[in-house]
DNA sequence: TTGTAAGCGTTATCAA
DNA sequence: TTGATAACGCTTACAA
């Protein structure tokens, strides 16, 4: 007597295992295994066989049975670190995360994705998940100038791509003979340094010296001669890169830093509005403002609205980063627009290729084009 | 011969086994399982000196070969189906599922999250996780009134939480005798009907009718007798939920459906503005909007300031669901604040006693409140 | 209270 | 080209 009806449900079909498929087929598991993974020491036919069999039982690798008999898990991890305050509106991350998986679930490969308050609790979980063998290898997002997460991985040995920039060790000691940086033939060589030599590290990158050099030269062009940028958070090795390439933009054109100049937020609205207002207050404020991400710029037009300031008659505004956002607001916001998702694909490609045991290398994303709108002008 | 010190990082520190720590403390792996799960048949002073030992040993279970031995993989999972194009600007989902995150980190439960383009992808995941033995339960988000999910899960015997509402079955055929319905003691009893009766599916949700019902004491309070919906996507329950509570709201003031309606959207910023532009261009345009998401609100305010009508003087605008884009627009959008964190740690907690074999049961959120700022006032 | 051994579903190593 | 068989790390009867 099986169980009631009520209760059936609790033990449902169960999983075909590669024992079925040899049992059916008539050959052995081990043939069923090699025939499966396209490995030789089978023949064309029984590989048929054994492939037209599996279909007809549904039959995927128990991932479990898979990770422990040494291969891999099948799983890649991403944390993003960040107090759930600045957890607001951020279209960057399911963008980012829908690019990974395009490329991830065309290989079978999982996303383990986790929310953390700190780097404290991001570095536990990486050894965690490594411990666990949860994960084959990571990828690391808003890495920093000083960054305790390569290193910590390179310890654990877990492979991993850090995402949108270069990430240096807590300490300068290098982990071993720095292989060549590679840039990858399709991307443009660029005129800003280089990454920083660093352990090798897969990197995949985004050129913010050059996004913010077109960024400069739009406002430069329209005339503007004051600028500020309100830039995310301090340590972000991106907001380093943009704020090192104001400067080296703005030395190039003669102007000073009382002119020219960044500060830096949390990235979330109520900064960005503070900052504006700050900004504005100075007694000779800027006549162009560029901020770090889209909803900061949303919250600086606000500001400028409730001001009566016009813009861009009297204050240009850029958006780094565009979204629905920029397009909603009045006047539109001049954004810089990039392919998030397909940063996400490059990002995840990189990290494939690492579990392939490909050499760390530098790729280069594609860069940023300036999408002009109306909250830029002459000043 | 180790391997050279260049290579050393591939072979990093070996993971600690059960067997290092049975013969570092001593005794049989089978104690040590013993001692590490709590389960009885060890003595208190070797259960804590093999806990010690493997603590001090970093050890940390196997999870494949936990779920290989018919343990819970520890491991949940989230399909997020969304056109890549409406994965704009979107607080909710980050908050969720940083709810989700807290109590399942306290549990050791990791998150498979992935986002694919439609239900048919949602469901072909499902089926794969299952059989790749993945996960050991799945959060179902954005349930619709015709959803094949809820079934599709009963017959692989996947535990599941519908977040966000009750789903129902493709077809309307009872899967077993639905237990009764659990209101858990701290929620207000519903004026509005209680989910529909349905196969016995575990279910966290928002009373979105006694939401709607306050959303329209507010407006009607103001003398609001001509208000429009904008809704998001047709099919999804809690569109649905909306749209029906509004009409029965709006009976019971004995307005009628040319001054009282609905239409939906797909949550886009695009057809927030356009639908806002068709109902304005209306014989007898409403005095009060309501809108879906904080999105198409500020798309809806945007087109309003577009054409020079003043608001709230000449239109009131409501947004269902809070978020800093409601308060950087001009002027500050009024909005249904939620706790969405806390809604995802209710889901998460929920399917937490569902794999600990709980009877499905239905659980509500907190109810929204209405948060009145600058965008609603007498028409 | 302890230790032994079988089993979970793969992959990998050998002989046949 | 095949088919046994031993890992992998853990849980869990069952025996001592």
């Amino acid at each position: 007597m099986t169980a009631p009806g009520g209760a059936a449900r609790r033990k449902p079909a169960r999983r075909p295992t590669i024992k079925d498929i040899a049992r059916r087929a008539g050959v052995s598991e081990s043939a069923v295994s090699f025939a499966l993974n396209d490995r030789p020491g089978v023949s064309q036919e029984t590989r048929a066989r054994i492939r037209s069999v599996a279909q007809e039982l549904g039959w995927q690798a128990n991932s479990a049975a898979r990770a422990l008999s040494g291969e891999r898990a099948g799983c890649a991890g991403l944390v993003l670190a960040r107090p759930a305050r600045t957890l607001g509106v951020e279209s960057f991350f399911l963008q980012l995360v829908s690019g990974i998986q395009e490329v991830f679930s065309a290989h079978k490969i999982a996303l383990l994705f986790q929310v953390v308050e700190d780097l404290d609790s991001e570095c536990a979980l990486y050894r965690r998940w490594w411990a666990e063998c949860r994960v084959d290898g990571v990828l690391v997002v808003d890495p920093r100038t000083q960054d305790p997460r390569p290193q910590l991985l390179a310890s654990l040995g877990l492979p991993a791509v850090v995402v949108g920039g270069v990430a240096g060790p807590e300490t300068t000691e290098p982990l071993a003979a720095a292989p060549p940086v590679v840039e990858p033939s399709t991307a443009q060589p660029s005129t800003a340094q280089p990454p920083i030599a660093q352990p090798p590290f897969a990197t995949v990158w985004a050129d913010d010296s050059k996004a913010m050099a077109r960024v400069l030269d739009h406002l430069y062009g329209l005339g503007h001669r004051r600028i500020v940028h309100v830039a995310g958070m301090p340590g972000l090795a991106h907001t380093e890169r943009r704020i090192d390439s104001l400067r080296t933009e703005a030395d190039r054109r003669g102007l000073d830093e009382r002119h020219v100049r960044s500060v830096t937020t949390d990235y979330s609205d109520a900064e960005g509005a503070e900052a504006t207002r700050r900004i504005l207050d100075a007694a000779e404020p800027p006549t162009a403002i560029i901020y770090d991400n889209d909803v900061m710029a949303v919250a600086g037009a606000s500001v400028a609205a409730e001001r009566g300031i016009p813009v861009p008659g009297r204050l240009s505004i850029v958006a780094w980063d565009d979204s629905p956002l920029c397009r909603v607001t009045h006047p539109r916001l001049t954004a810089l627009v990039r392919d998030t998702a397909g940063f996400g694909r490059l990002a995840a490609q990189e990290l494939l290729a690492v579990l392939d045991g490909v050499p760390p290398r530098t790729v280069q994303g594609e860069l940023p084009h300036l999408e002009a709108r109306e909250s830029t002008g002459a000043p």
